[in-house]
DNA sequence: CATGAATGAGTCTTCATTCAT
DNA sequence: CATGAATGAAGACTCATTCAT
């Protein structure tokens, strides 16, 4: 006997996809910290639902295997560079240092708020197929991309020295992931904004020329 | 303790001491490659023992677990740097700029031919147990430790700026590092040589005073 | 804890529940027959599986570990007893000889319809943990109890002459398990029954004061 | 080159085999402590060698397999009792009152000495093969007959009551092997002597008819 | 004789995935 | 939709046995 369509079949339709949203979110939400935790290899999708409050077979609903889990959870971590990284940026006036500063600091918040799953990352993405490591390492560029920007036009107008963007941006995000791959050292150790600083500074000593050093005492402090 | 055979017993005891060094760093370097390829988990024993040329039995009786196998991978390339870099800043004569250059082209040197395995030791270091991630962290300091003492000898003649020594270290082990962890990105673009010219301009920039950047036009290129 | 589905659940609960039953004894009777067989050690899970109609992992959903298995076969038996003898004692009316001789044959013939279990236990018992061994030593001195309980409250009222209790409630349980543990020697020569009859014989003439022994004539041959 | 012949090759062959006698005894004894303690199965050959303080490929060429070593131990001791049992029945006099009590008592004190190994023999002699196994069922039987000459004769004589010898001699055993399988049990409790005369009461009250308890005051209490 | 390094088949156990309900 | 019972392939590890020295 098939279900009789009713008149708020939309409504119920949306009552559907939210369901699901939510499901997918607890999901993503229970596996990465049991990931974190554990390791991917070491939970298990028993303990994933468990920790989920889901069953198993719905899991595998949402999910084609275990190891799209893990790919959409990395997925999901560098999904949250794309909106706050340009939204700093963007909102720091017109001055490339100013806008350097803040991409990068926002950029080192949402690793420092993230830091297990960020190390997760880089743990297990060896795990992922070729293909899931192909996108990771795309959406990885991708998260780079702004702060490039910021680099490239600064070199175009001449505040900052010519050389190669691509490796002091690369520099950048070595440097932020640092900040997680060595949490157990930094964080007992410094606090997130003097790591940030640090790391600023050693950039911009190398991006600006020397003689424009002090019109950025926020930033570089004077010898 | 049965009857001592002839003469040459120590000579036995040497052949059998020998062949057993041999074994080890057969399953070693078996268990490095295979891992960099596949990854910890995803290489079983029986696998390793093929690669290695050797029974799985003969493996137990080296390594008391798969987990042992892993540490003594990863102990294994930390050792590395204990001989390289120390030795190469000893050779760089009385300069703490030819010395920091000469500790960090040594390290990089390292992190380059082991790039896999140096790798793995990011990847699997979780995999460790409590006291064999003790271990590593602590070998990994000490492997930080010969540029943590340039830096430190120069800043007390003034030669380098006042600053966190320690944080300009872990930048040094990072940026190394991180050749080894974006390779894919880095290899194919630039040589190694030009990285770590790169990345060591960025770190003399930030520890040399402006006014001596001229005395080092081969670190250092002159705005 | 999803949407409760209909009036029914309580009988699908229940059905559940009886098929874990079903699963459960299905095991113990295959483990029981085939360590019986072979033994333990000889008794591969993969074995027990086929044996019992069941994949291995769905054994390991019903049984933490092999030695499990063991254990609750034992306690399986062991269980036999606490329901039977005491059955026939209070079955026997006032008379502790009686009594005696109707628990004791309940006693031996649950021996007997288990005696391949019954051998298992002694031969095994030994592979339990400390607290598994611990628990099966309790019960089977459980199983005495009922035997000895007849014995002292005959013994208060002087119907059997004073003597340890213990001892011969021992080696009640001894002769009993004697059929099981040379089975292979007694069934082929004795009924149980002519088993029964002789050891009852021997321990009677032991509890019985001789003045008495006429007044049996059913348990105790006139001399 | 072929070992020199010389005169005193008789000599040396005596040597030789006393060797071979004595580490075979060690072997014995490691095995039968070892397996004592924690099972035929849980013993591996290479513990036995280290316990042994011999080397395992030296184990290999006393016995054939791993099988064998618990077939001799089995055998080892079944062998004790064919020397002490028929000896003190020897010097008991003519009395068969006093031989079976003497024979008993041997037979339980050898219970005694090796109660370990008697447990050992119950619980693993279902490990041997059909052979071995007959031959241990063999030999037990054998180690029963003295006592049985005892009660056969005496029964000729009209000193035993008539009834089954064989059931009583069984019983025999039973009860004596009962101080090794309970050993737990009544060790704690009893003394072995007490624990021989209560069993050997109970044995004696079946076999000699209630006219002629008076003259055994030694081994019957008065009522 | 004596050693113990070497082998590899076989064991228990886990867990990703499916599917009847 | 949702469940979780059921599957069985695969993995780490052990150990009886052999054999070159």
């Amino acid at each position: 006997m098939p279900t009789p369509k009713s008149s708020n079949e939309i409504g119920q339709a949306a009552v559907k996809r939210a369901r699901t949203e939510w499901r997918t979110r607890q999901v993503l939400d229970a596996a990465s910290s049991l990931m974190s935790e554990i390791g991917f290899h070491a939970m298990s999708v028993q303990a994933l639902a468990e920790r989920a409050e889901i069953s198993v077979g719905l899991i595998y609903q949402y999910f084609g295997s275990k190891e799209d889990i893990l790919q959409a959870v990395i997925v999901d971590i560098l999904d949250a560079y794309g909106d706050d990284v340009p939204e700093a940026i963007a909102g720091a006036g017109d001055d490339p240092v100013a806008q350097l500063a803040a991409g990068f600091d926002a950029y080192c918040k949402v690793v420092d708020s993230h830091h297990k799953a960020t190390v997760l990352a880089y743990r297990e993405s060896g795990t992922l197929t070729e293909e899931g490591r192909a996108q990771v390492k795309e959406m990885e560029l991708g998260t780079m991309e702004p702060l490039l920007d910021v680099v490239r036009r600064a070199q175009e107008t001449g505040t900052f020295l010519p050389m190669s963007a691509e490796l002091i941006a690369h520099d950048l995000l070595l440097l932020a992931h640092g900040w997680a791959l060595k949490y157990w050292f930094f964080a007992p150790r410094y606090s997130l904004d003097e790591y940030v600083s640090h790391q600023l500074a050693v950039i911009l000593r190398t991006l600006l020329p020397a003689s424009s050093w002090k019109n950025y005492p926020d930033h570089l402090p004077t010898e």
